[in-house]
DNA sequence: TGCTAGTGGGTAGTGGCACTATCCGCAATA
DNA sequence: TATTGCGGATAGTGCCACTACCCACTAGCA
């Protein structure tokens, strides 16, 4: 398979599979002479994974790096793989409010109240708290009590996923199941939320 | 007010204040003289919303500029401004592969199935549709049930979410807060499945 | 053997987005 | 009166994700 095969099978022009090889989100082919190399099924999975992630779950091409670096360690424990992908995930800008450290005090307290044991400083928790402060910074009157019906349903989601990549037996599936489904099942969520409330919405409001 | 106090208030530079006027994000001020005007609470509350939008929400400006204009018509009925607002916060991109029509009909007939009522052609749909695509172009042999359980919790989130704005009088409020919600929200129902992933994961497999 | 389409590798250029800088004549304020 | 700030306009910046072009070289066919 040369690199007019990958980009034919995959739909990525060839400039762009250049690219992607250049900035190493897409490992060598097997070099055959000095200007020509092959490629197998690897780098086409490889090829729709960068794809994916970054069409579907809109990652910049930096995110995506690090996501693939966790792929790279199948031997990780799953949890920390896990914790690999969940930084990865998150856009890298940190709001500043000064009020940020004090709500996330309070996110925390409520995490400890849920039940929830989680590292500390899981960066997720930082959204959580930003999401807090910009509520009230738009005048909600709102404690972390008001995320209490999501985190609900965000636990029962997460227990089954858990326990869906706890079943796979091989590791290296395992983890790439572990990322990719963090990212597009995340996806499916926030769309199928959408679509639920305009569900609702008609049967409540309309025509 | 003026264009320095606007800044101070919001942290956001005079620049790009100026910027936003510009580009109609943000409504031009009380002319008071050839180069002089005043603004208000409703400016800085504006402001905020830009902000908010685009860093929390992750919004374009042009996204943001759409929702705007779903905010500007609190005469609307609800579940108008709720399309408008789910049409607005779609990234605009459209994946043309081949095989997407076919999963958006299997996507239509789980939604019929499940007894969602939507208006043919709701853009969240496609989304859904797209994540199948994207996962069976990973190797994942699956059908639309695999998002049962995703959507059960999406639809238990949206019928308390649609009761909540349906309990707010003053419509104005209403069209604002169903904005503000469904992107607010959003970002916080996304956290809260990585945190409650984390947790589980520690439970299982932890140290 | 000759010919041409294709290849890997490198450097440079492009387009879009969200600002940011600078300049101008005028207004406000000390 | 002198300085600071204002509004409006035009132009420039930095980043990101490509995209174009060029080169010497190779594969595959005539």
């Amino acid at each position: 398979m040369r690199i007019s095969d990958l980009s034919r099978e995959s739909g990525v022009p060839i400039p762009t599979v250049k690219f992607y090889l250049r900035e190493g989100l897409l490992p060598p082919g097997q070099r055959t002479a000095r200007n020509q190399a092959t490629y197998d099924e690897r780098h086409l999975r490889r090829l729709h994974l960068v794809r994916t992630l970054a069409e579907v779950g809109g990652l910049s091409l930096e995110s995506i790096r690090r996501v693939l670096n966790a792929l790279a360690r199948p031997d990780w424990p799953l949890h920390e793989v896990l914790a690999v992908a969940h930084t990865a995930l998150r856009r890298d800008e940190t709001s500043s409010d000064p009020s940020l450290p004090a709500a996330r005090l309070e996110i925390d307290t409520w995490i400890a109240r849920r039940g929830w044991n989680l590292a500390p400083g899981t960066p997720a928790a930082d959204d959580v708290a930003e999401t807090l402060v910009a509520l009230r910074r738009l005048g909600w009157d709102a404690g972390p009590e008001i995320f209490d019906r999501y985190a609900e349903h965000a636990d029962a989601i997460a227990e089954a996923e858990i326990a869906y990549v706890a079943e796979t037996n091989d590791p290296e599936s395992a983890v790439e199941a572990t990322v990719i489904g963090t990212v597009l099942f995340g996806r499916a969520l926030a769309s199928l939320r959408l679509l639920a409330q305009e569900h609702h919405s008609r049967k409540r409001f309309g025509p």
